[in-house]
DNA sequence: GTCTATAAAGAGATAGAC
DNA sequence: GTCTATCTCTTTATAGAC
């Protein structure tokens, strides 16, 4: 690779370092490893990045912008608005999963890895987390508020047993296997929505 | 401390070790924290354990033991032969979001810094772990036998569903804050119940 | 059972040639 | 933009005195 843009190497890295901190975690990855699987010597590295830290720090805003821009896209779609409350939870949900799992390894290492960040940026990469979780619990309180979420658990706790569903997919989920990320999200789907929904 | 037992000393290390695991990951803490929060020199832990290693395999065999214990404790109780696949079902997921919290520190070290064992001792580990998935497995098919829960997912999803409900709350859930373990497991067995159950 | 001292290896990162 | 060479620090773990 000599000069100009084949596919841009600042590209390559993030998702070859992604892959490596999904697989064995952050601190566990070294440089040296990620440049072998690179194919260019560990000093390389630093004309493209300036650390470590920084890697992580940018494939975890990355990804959290990406499911950020899924859902505002969700929400824009224009059947979206006129849509009832169990077909725009069910739209959430399949976006959420499809987005997720297109970018896996930067989905797992953010979630799992952040905490590996230095004070500040942790704490921006949690706020936009943050702000990701709110705009789920907003459609949940609408549809609670509409009267076709049951009333019971509040949001808060609706949105967090939604969370728990989602979230844990990453550490087990695989691509190759026998499950279509469309079925996946219908059967979770299914089961909380008729698990919420006020009625059938 | 000087001879006799206060408190065994190779529990404290399994304890501290496991705290510092969950909370900065298995290759992030060095044994120079650890023996820093024992309050001993770092060549001083080598006479308890004999390797870092050693420590994250016990701590995770210990954790997946005790799930497995509560489990089988939950189905030989005497109420539980007799009661409905619903009474069942909140059992145990009340049992395992209790043991779970309990030892909090080991069971989140062991679900998440398992990979980080050697091949063998991994290996070991995740059959251990399979196993106690089977039997909750085992006991929702049973529930789609008797036609208490929706046989549409099969077994195998609802199983997964419901471990992706249980297991990510390990992640979040803080012993100190508002939500008491039981008002947990009343919210996720209610959500999952309502999902699965095929009729209220 | 804990200490001081240290070995041996591996880490992240930089300097400077090409 | 990649290389060789190397610095410096930290790591896990051991040796041997007390």
């Amino acid at each position: 690779m000599s000069t100009t843009a084949n596919e841009p190497t600042a590209a390559r890295i993030t998702s070859v370092a992604a892959a490596l901190f999904r697989e064995k975690g952050f601190a566990a990855t070294s440089t040296r490893e990620l440049s072998d699987r690179l194919g260019i010597q560990n000093s390389s590295l630093y004309h493209h990045i300036r650390s470590k830290d920084d890697l992580l720090y940018s494939i975890s805003m990355e990804s959290v912008k990406r499911m950020v821009d899924t859902l505002d896209a969700v929400v824009a779609d224009s059947g979206y608005a006129s849509a009832s409350a169990a077909e725009r939870l069910q739209r959430v949900i399949t976006a959420h999963l499809t987005a997720a799992i297109a970018d896996r390894d930067m989905h797992a290492t953010m979630l799992s890895e952040m905490r590996a960040l230095p004070t500040e940026r942790r704490a921006e990469v949690i706020e936009a987390r943050a702000h990701y979780e709110q705009q789920v619990r907003g459609i949940i309180a609408d549809a609670q508020e509409s009267g076709d979420l049951v009333a019971d658990p509040s949001a808060r706790y609706l949105t967090l047993a939604l969370l728990n569903l989602l979230n844990w997919t990453i550490f087990w989920y695989d691509p190759q296997g026998e499950l279509e990320v469309s079925e996946l999200a219908n059967i979770l789907s299914t089961v909380y929505l008729r698990g919420v929904l006020t009625s059938d």
